[in-house]
DNA sequence: GTGTGACTGCCAGTCCGTT
DNA sequence: AAACGGACTGGCAGTCACA
């Protein structure tokens, strides 16, 4: 087995809907918003973004879109956030 | 296959599940694979690539990192060609 | 203003047959 | 072979009520 066998193996090695959630939380914070002013801006459940930016539940792509208008950024700009700390957690291991 | 015809004319704006299928559809052709192919390299059924190529699944972001693992390329630049096509169908309305 | 147990409906994902 | 699609099911997305 290889070096790239070792780094990437397909189990369950690095849990994204955690690192969705808590770039989620830190944008939503940074911008001054609670929790329920953006589930109205989304037209979501309050209680629902709570269990997103807890790791309970992965949003689908469509809902994050949804979200990243709500807060008015890019879904890309959104992604490469998540895909940065997905490759950070994976250096740590 | 153009995206137009596949919007129904219930209240969502732009399917984003379409735009994913077509987008990784593209890819892979690019790349000379086969949904078979794709299908082993990412250890999930083979049809069930064909359900997210044709718009009938939404694959959950977890599932987008491991397709992209699999055509070696970065989810930041899959999210990015979404995000085009995204914008891209909105305009033409 | 936020987290969570409990619940339900729906859809992601698979199996298998068809082309 | 290579892709599509009908039919099924388990699990999770999403809601509510309360803490």
């Amino acid at each position: 087995m290889d070096i790239k066998g070792v780094i990437s193996l397909s189990e369950q090695p690095v849990i994204i809907k955690q690192i969705i959630g808590k770039t989620l939380k830190a944008i939503r914070i940074k911008q001054g918003l609670s929790q329920e002013d953006l589930a109205q801006e989304c037209d979501v459940d309050r209680s629902y973004i709570s269990m997103i930016e807890v790791g309970r539940n992965e949003p689908s792509v469509t809902k994050i879109f949804d979200l990243c208008k709500g807060l008015k950024i890019k879904p890309s700009d959104f992604f490469k956030m998540v895909e940065g700390e997905y490759e950070k957690t994976l250096e740590q291991g």
